[in-house]
DNA sequence: CGGCATCCCAGAAGATACTG
DNA sequence: CAGTATCTTCTGGGATGCCG
């Protein structure tokens, strides 16, 4: 596939769900969130962006594991869907800061509930894998 | 891969993320949680049960595309970490009933918290990726 | 009915090299 | 610095068949 910043004709791009209902708005609304950031990254983009913006490589340094491909790909989809925004400074070398829109911002809230869950059965989540594993 | 039941060894089964921090708990809360339910099903599935018990192809017609194996396999993960607990019912044809643990249940609230987001920012959702495709 | 085992493939993602 | 292009690898997941 070629890359192209412009998705021609509905292009997933990064798509989880299969692709069920192709533009009906009866399917539930998890749904939509998932093919919008179900995939591996997004989630932990908006996350590493709601304290502040960050450039490009900064952000690459928040997310361990992501390789440059994947972060591009990962914030052209978020950009899409309006809830990453991309500022370019006409400097040399040139700067590229990313930001939460309002859409994005609003959703770091429900990715923080998620968190502090896993933060608060973290423990519980760790035991019951260990006495699946054992038992 | 065989595909052990008791997978040995920490064998991961379904991993998003990378192999990183072996088992430090330094890491960031979020990446626990989508280690565990960041695939592409598990949400759904917990989303599934949270009203009620669901029989195995009970729930599997609730959840358009999922394939057998795949449910299969979500269910044994959410299982291993303890977010869903499987009844067998000793019968013939057997049936087998899963249902949210308490766990899972606690899980629920975040996980409703995305999609009453995504219902809420559906038309802004695709308004946006419109406009970036049309721009 | 509710699985598990096998085969197989598309698409996700890594590595590397090159540009404005 | 912030990408893009290309090539390759890996694995999620579909299809099918068999079993208790």
């Amino acid at each position: 596939m070629t890359i192209s910043t412009k998705a021609e004709e509905g292009a997933p791009l990064l798509s989880t769900t299969p692709g069920f209902e192709p533009d009906g708005d009866g399917g539930c609304p998890i749904r939509e969130v998932l093919d919008r950031v179900g995939d591996t990254w997004s989630i932990l983009v908006i996350f590493n962006l709601q304290e502040h913006p960050l450039r490009f490589n900064a952000l690459r340094r928040c997310i361990e594991g992501i390789s440059q491909r994947m972060l591009t790909v990962t914030l052209r989809s978020l950009e899409r869907d309006g809830l990453v925004a991309r500022r370019v400074k006409p400097v040399s070398p040139p700067e590229v800061e990313y930001s939460l829109t309002e859409l994005g911002a609003s959703l770091a809230g429900p990715i923080d509930a998620l968190g502090s869950w896993g933060a608060r059965h973290r423990a519980a989540l760790r035991a019951a894998r260990a006495a699946f594993d054992a038992g």
